[in-house]
DNA sequence: CTTATTGCAAACGGTTTGCAGGATA
DNA sequence: TATCCTGCAAACCGTTTGCAATAAG
């Protein structure tokens, strides 16, 4: 995992720790504050700068939505997939559709480019209020 | 167009000119520059909140891609689209696909959910680089 | 021992906010 | 005149960077 001409430290380990126990979709307060937990003096900017590391190395994923907070996930088996976040209760849901992806082929194609990347974050409402307990689920 | 109770200002009509000229997808500093031009002296907090007026007032929607740059683009007539952004040369297109709006709905149904509002960007590349002289007429 | 990594604190870039002066209705 | 708006500068917030101390190989 470290052919990445890595060394192999405490405040690593515990990171990806930390990445790989969540169910994704972080906050690097979020690390911070997870990571402190199993190893306190853990500094910010290290924790930034392993997140990057780790996105470089292939392990994890870099998201942004509307918060302007970067989250980051472990990228781990089930490969790609897009994102749907509930504003009632912040959950955010993970789905992939083959029949979009190849629709955004097409589109790029109609325009002259090949698709490198994409975003797609579908923001909803639970329907049923009593489906939405998920916040408290997530946090705990 | 100022039913909102909003006074009518220099200033505003300049922004609001600004939005409109401009082929939309302008970040602040695109807005501040091309205004000031107009109205030396504006200041930034003046142009932030402006952009933010016209937006709950629904004349701009507010975008953010992935440079950490909010940019906002005049409502207009055409309503939703969705983006298609060339890493190569930085243009930016926009699409519209009825059939992935469609599986949107259908996957946030799959989750209790309804769909709000969506962001779906997607990044490609030039496939000939001729093709790709947007950077040069866009600025021009 | 050599090189990479860490933690701190300062720097940063985009955005927001407090406030006194100025323009609008 | 009463209120809203503006410009400035300082505050903010998430993120990055310089640097000396520290740990890994």
């Amino acid at each position: 995992m470290k052919e990445h001409r890595l060394k192999q430290t405490r405040q690593r380990q515990v990171l990806f720790d930390v990445l790989l126990q969540a169910e994704g979709h972080l906050s690097v307060e979020d690390v911070v504050t997870r990571a402190q937990a199993e190893l306190p003096g853990l500094g910010h900017a290290t924790v930034y700068r392993t997140l990057k590391l780790f996105v470089e190395a292939g392990v994890a994923h870099e998201r942004r939505f509307q918060d302007g907070q970067t989250r980051y996930e472990p990228v781990e088996a089930g490969g790609h997939h897009d994102h749907l976040i509930c504003k009632t209760c912040g959950h955010i849901f993970e789905f992939e559709d083959d029949e979009i992806e190849r629709r955004q082929a097409r589109v790029a194609k109609a325009h002259g480019l090949r698709v490198v990347s994409h975003r797609h974050d579908i923001y909803g409402e639970c329907v049923a209020p009593d489906t939405c307990s998920w916040k408290k689920q997530a946090q705990a």
